[in-house]
RNA sequence: GCGGUCAUAGCUCAGUUGGUUAGAGCACAAGAUUGUGAAUCUUGGGGUCGCGGGUUCGAGUCCCGUUGGCCGCCCCA
């Protein structure tokens, strides 16, 4: 066993785990790019207190914190949302509206790692910013459903669950709570799914006995599971709150339908998210097999920008977990089996045949084509082992007869067709075999 | 931070009631093989049996501690 180890929850990325990473990082940047969102990055080392201001003094120990040598509180990011907010603020009147950014970058909390949940993890982080409409709702969670989808994940294997923390607040405001009754309702409704009826001890320690015709009313509210029912249960209450943030809920799904996402996106007003910041919609993707820890989660943060010291400025914005979503494209079997290929691999027969061979292989180099050879003499039939495990689809043949010919043998490892080819010719060919493709 | 459980080669694992020098497959390397591919055969390197202490004539094996992995709780921005 090696003497020193990684710390617990960070991860060593040899080739291949490099690779499936690199793999994620690219469709996520590709799909950001297609929906308009511009790549952004922030300082891995913030302030401490920009996460106590946002999150709270407990926040500190999840935290990676410690005192810089210039007496400094600091912590490194367990988030993007305060830096970009931060960045946002400072520059809210110069930047076109609306402000659509994202960003693939390293987290650090300080927590117990389990399957799933690393002490260091990357996220794909999106926001929009400057939009109070549910419109932004509809870019964001369409953002989301792609970001998953474009590993060839389906709806078979993720869903979306959207829900709403204004609706729940105008819903128990019409059942006659007060604000803190309504937090510890809220709080319930967020341990509901795992704890069951044990959620309600909380408040029930502080408020006393829920009334059972009011614990029946908060259940069917979390019964409901679509559009329809959502508006069966809210119509005897009225309201103008009501009616309106329902408006604001047939736009949000009636614009996931026209985008043909209506299939990836349940109704589900268990997901509150915790007490943190956010303002009216939130969502959660998960495994539709439930075996996973969360995906992804997001929701509006309208206040939050303004919070941190910028201007009032509505934001949504969400994020993706590297961890989780790796292992569900590893069990759905959507990881792809990476090998580092190159595109050619040299054939060398002995050093004479090497000085020549090194000239065509740097000037492939040049010309951007990945080559690779034999660092050391290796008996020809080793080579063309070599050259198949290489992943190469051509071998270029620089063996005594050809060299004395002025040519190469260009060998195709798909087909195991050859040709020889003058060496004068031999970028040109390599590229119309490449070109070609 | 709390509880449960596990730890033998790079990986997957075997290792008898405690008993000689700790094994296999895969992977890696060398050779058979200086002209044609995922093969075969031979050979080799690689282990303080996670670490530390204890019991014992003797510990990979039993006991205690510790570190790390996994599972659950807290938390999950």
């Amino acid at each position: 066993m090696a003497k020193f180890q990684s710390l617990p929850g960070f991860r060593d990325f040899y080739p291949d785990a490099f690779a499936r990473r690199n793999h994620i990082f690219r469709l996520w940047r590709q799909t950001a790019s297609a929906f308009g969102f511009a790549e952004y990055d922030a300082p891995v080392l913030e302030s401490l207190e920009l996460y106590k201001t946002k999150s709270g003094e407990e926040i500190e120990a999840q935290l990676f914190s410690f005192t810089d040598k210039g007496g400094r509180e600091v912590a490194l990011r367990p988030e993007m949302t305060p830096s970009v907010c931060r960045m946002i603020g400072a520059r809210a009147n110069a930047l076109k509206r609306p402000i659509k950014w994202f960003s693939v970058a390293e987290y650090y909390r300080y927590e117990r790692a389990q399957k799933g949940r690393e002490r260091a993890f990357f996220q794909f982080n999106a926001d929009l910013f400057g939009e109070p409409g549910p419109e932004a709702e509809i870019e964001l969670i369409a953002l989301l459903t792609q970001c998953m989808c474009a590993f060839g994940l389906t709806e078979q294997d993720f869903y979306v669950r959207l829900s709403d923390r204004n609706l729940w607040f105008y819903y128990l405001e019409a059942l006659g709570l007060d604000d803190a009754r309504t937090r510890a309702v809220l709080s319930a409704v967020d341990k509901f799914e795992k704890a069951g009826d044990d959620a309600f001890k909380p408040y029930e320690e502080q408020f006393g006995p829920l009334e059972s015709q009011l614990k029946a009313r908060i259940l069917a509210f979390l019964d409901v599971k679509s559009l329809p029912a959502l508006e069966q249960i809210l119509a005897p209450l009225g309201g103008e709150k009501l009616a309106a943030r329902l408006g604001d809920w047939r736009r949000v799904l009636g614009g996931l339908e026209a985008m043909g996402l209506a299939r990836f996106v349940e109704v589900d007003l268990g997901v509150v998210r915790g007490l943190a910041y956010y303002t009216g919609f939130v969502f959660e993707a998960f495994d539709r097999k439930g075996e996973l820890r969360a995906i992804a989660g997001g929701g509006r943060y309208n206040d939050l920008v303004a919070k941190l010291g910028g201007p009032d400025l509505p934001a949504v914005g969400f994020a993706i977990g590297d961890v989780t979503l790796g292992l569900l494209l590893e069990a759905r079997g959507l990881m792809p089996a990476f090998v580092n290929a190159c595109d050619i691999y040299c054939v060398i027969g002995g050093e004479a045949e090497r000085r020549v061979a090194f000239a065509d292989i740097h000037a492939l180099r040049a010309a951007g084509y990945r080559v690779d050879y034999p660092i050391r003499e290796v008996a020809f039939g080793k080579q063309f082992k070599l050259a198949g495990e290489s992943g190469a689809k051509l071998a270029l043949i620089y063996g005594a007869d050809e060299i004395a010919k002025g040519v190469v043998k260009v060998r195709d490892l798909t087909d195991r067709a050859e040709q020889e080819v003058l060496r004068d010719d031999v970028l040109a060919v390599v590229r119309g075999f490449f070109g070609g493709e």
